[in-house]
DNA sequence: GCGACCATGCGTACAGCATA
DNA sequence: TATGCTGTACGCATGGTCGC
């Protein structure tokens, strides 16, 4: 019988059996609310196939979600053997090296609460794991279960009961060529402690010996060409904007030979306003600066986008 | 409908540089 | 050395998305 790995160990763990789990729930609080169903399914990573599954409803007296979930309080009050149920949910905890859940920050909340036993294992989020980049899936964003199954070709029967997007789910993973890769990558760690200004001030330091120019200086800028329609303006911008996102409005002006601020000053020659501008536009107008809306921005671009 | 998480944007504190 | 300017990075607010 394995032993579960706590998340403590600095080592990675085994990641060879899966214990994919799914719960239902009448509401969002573990304080408020309860648990209705429990599905869990334990897979195989080198097999890539369902070793044992099970599933229970769990007694209510009420379910708030039902229209959510469609689980009538009704049905859950019938006779069945949920105790054993999740004495054989244990069994196969015990055979897993990880829990698999889509969403973790919210099922791990509902596990140590009565009736459902504690999980001890190490944790992977398929909502937030590093998935690759396909068509439907996109990279550095949460990602739905419809999500990952439509970009797998794999057909949502039962949405919203707890064995079925177990099933789902490992029919997904079934389907993944770098599973094993993927798994390492989304397991659930601490979140990174930031740096100190301390520290990243000294970083600075050295890298920007022995002389600071506007070209190398700070992490954020990226060399602008030395020429271009924009070459030797500094730019700031301001507000929302609807053509294009502010890091792409950067991209285009910095190769279109302008230098991006984050911050209006008596060098900054230009300021982008979008909807919704802040303070920077009093500030821009107060040093007179040349104040661009987004097609005026466009205008001054299109020497180098074409 | 509510809660959690993430991306985005604003305001500001502060470190580094230039100048007197 | 003192002072002012500049730009970076952090904290916070807001909106969007996805979970049940």
């Amino acid at each position: 019988m394995k032993q579960a790995l706590l998340m403590t160990t600095t080592q990675p763990p085994s990641l060879e059996t899966l214990l994919i789990l799914d719960l239902e729930t009448t509401g969002l609080s573990p304080e408020k609310h309860r648990c209705i169903e429990l599905g869990a399914v334990l897979f195989s990573v080198s097999l890539r196939t369902i070793l044992s599954q099970v599933s229970t409803l769990l007694p209510v007296d009420r379910n708030p979600a039902q229209r959510i979930n469609r689980i009538p309080p009704k049905a859950s009050q019938r006779p069945q053997p949920w105790q054993q149920t999740l004495e054989l949910f244990q069994v196969m905890a015990q055979h897993a090296d990880v829990a698999v859940a889509h969403n973790v920050s919210f099922d791990r909340r509902w596990f140590g609460r009565p009736p459902l036993p504690a999980v001890t294992l190490p944790w992977i989020c398929t909502c937030t794991a590093p998935w690759p980049s396909q068509p439907g899936l996109r990279p550095g964003r949460r990602v739905s279960l419809k999500d990952l199954a439509r970009a797998h070709d794999v057909q949502i029967g039962d949405a919203h009961r707890a064995l079925a997007d177990c099933t789902v789910l490992a029919r997904i993973l079934a389907r993944c060529d770098d599973l094993e890769a993927l798994l390492l990558s989304g397991l659930v760690q601490p979140r990174p402690q930031r740096q100190d200004k301390t520290s990243l001030a000294s970083l600075r330091r050295a890298a920007d010996k022995p002389g600071r120019t506007l070209e190398s200086s700070g992490a954020n800028h990226t060399t602008p060409s030395p020429a271009g329609p924009l070459a030797s303006k500094t730019f700031v911008l301001t507000g929302t904007l609807s053509s294009f996102s502010r890091a792409e409005a950067e991209k285009r002006i910095e190769a279109a030979g302008g230098a991006v601020t984050s911050s209006v000053s008596r060098k900054t020659t230009h300021l982008v306003v979008g909807a919704n501008p802040g303070s920077k536009l009093d500030k821009a107008c107060a040093l007179g600066l040349v104040i661009l809306d987004e097609a005026a921005l466009l205008q001054h671009l299109e020497p180098a986008s074409a």
